[in-house]
DNA sequence: AGACTTAGTTTCACTTAATGGAACAAAGTC
DNA sequence: GACTTTGTTCCATTAAGTGAAACTAAGTCT
């Protein structure tokens, strides 16, 4: 929902108006990005014409309205691959899930959203971006406050303004000191829970996943409803959830930091 | 593989060299990229400083190796979400894959090569090459061949000289003759068939999906393995394969097409 | 129909940003 | 400690992006 004020040069503003285009979800009239943007007629009509050409953005033959390109999803598949946790997580997480019958799923933090990279359901699984590529605020999630707590402080002071706090739930956080209190708690105890903080009759509890150099690269939460659980049941199951995120961040030595800005 | 050899100014420089860094999957260093890069030094390295700066990159703090940033992940979860036939076909998969039991594949064009969007497993655990987000050569696949044979002339005319004719196993085509011979009897029969050309063993139905104005915006095909199943025993789900094919066109109506440059 | 509004595209003098050869710094290697 | 390799910065040159305004095309209204 930020509107981002820093743009490096003509790719930097080309990227921003495609994020634009993102976010408005389907498709998009010229005059509708010309409201929302703060470029002028003719540089954003430029942008766009590039960004079609490139393949990112596809235009209506008819309408001439704007939407993602396809080769943002092949872009995508290997950066899934190749660059998030996913592919090595998997068979820990397919065991997990096996395990314990319960939603598990796998989250990383990008510029201060949390980025579900994949997931199990608890009926059926399979893997596609469907399910992988959504966001979620961190302050109000399982996987973001594990993550959150374990963020070194300077990455914390910069992710923690970005959070909107917005209250989704009674149960939700609605500023940072009563967050930041929690936190503290979380890194205590190792492992965050989800009170029904971002959606009703959903929880959830959730570890960090830190590379063997101590730094949280990810995390891997339990989740199921009120309904089939209680907070302390899920408690049960933090010795196998900690045993999984720690596989997970061993086997991750190798590997590269998921940015922090 | 291919190289591309325009490029609208900083944008699409900066889009190829994430192209680059996309093909050679994992990490890659700096002096790599220059080496194939026909961009000088400074050049390549101001385009990657800005990508990373956006987060469509990120570089690894202690090797200073780039690779994919989760930022795009999200990006094409907004793509996969609104401009692919994925979200819309889904029910129509879903319900041609119980019935069949076999692999379902629904692809796109994307550039000259074929996109999977979306897939059902089969009941049965053999894996084959697709999953979403993967790209395969149009030449010598089911879903390819079904696209590219209801192509406009003037689009197929442009996706042709792309095809590579690599040849995969021994029924791969390996010219062009041969393959537009092919495609008109596929525009005669309204289905294509993979005969082992991709990966050996396996074989394929495949439908092209049509929009109501009667542009192809994509295929389907059910895949499964030759000692599973015959072609003779595939071409029995023929009515079945265009029964789902059309339903999904159908609901396309309102759709965009996938570009054609 | 003709006048009028709105959406999208093109022009062109102007300004800002990208360019790349070369110098520089840092990390490895012999 | 000299030498090679890899990555980063400088800066005058050049090219590319800019945006107000003019223009064209597609609706709307009376």
């Amino acid at each position: 929902m930020g509107s981002e004020g820093h743009a490096d040069g003509t790719v930097g503003k080309a990227l921003d108006v495609l994020e634009m285009v993102a976010d408005q979800g389907g498709s998009v009239r010229f005059s509708e990005l010309l409201a929302i943007s703060r470029y002028p007629k003719a540089t954003l009509y430029r942008l766009l014409q590039t960004l079609v050409n490139q393949g990112m953005l596809t235009q209506d033959a008819d309408s001439g309205a704007y939407a993602l390109g396809v080769r943002l999803v092949r872009l995508a598949h290997n950066a899934w691959a190749h660059s998030s946790l996913a592919p090595l997580a998997r068979p820990h997480l397919d065991a997990l899930a096996a395990e314990v019958g319960e939603a598990i799923h796998l989250a990383q933090i990008d510029s201060g959203h949390i980025l579900f990279v994949d997931k199990r359901k608890s009926t059926d699984m399979f893997e596609t971006l469907a399910q992988a590529g959504r966001v979620a605020p961190a302050y109000c999630t399982g996987v973001g406050k594990a993550i959150l707590a374990f963020l070194p402080d300077a990455a914390r002071d910069k992710v923690m303004p970005q959070q909107s706090f917005h209250p989704y739930t009674p149960a939700t956080h609605t500023e940072p000191a009563s967050l930041m209190a929690e936190l503290e708690v979380i890194r205590a105890e190792g492992v965050a829970f989800d009170r029904e903080e971002h959606e009703r009759g959903i929880i959830s509890i959730a570890a960090p996943i830190r590379s063997r150099s101590g730094r949280v690269i990810g995390a891997v939460s339990i989740a199921t409803s009120t309904s089939r659980h209680t907070l302390e049941e899920l408690n049960a199951l933090k010795p196998r959830l900690l045993q999984c995120a720690e596989a997970v961040g061993a086997e991750a030595e190798t590997w590269q930091f998921p940015e922090t800005n």
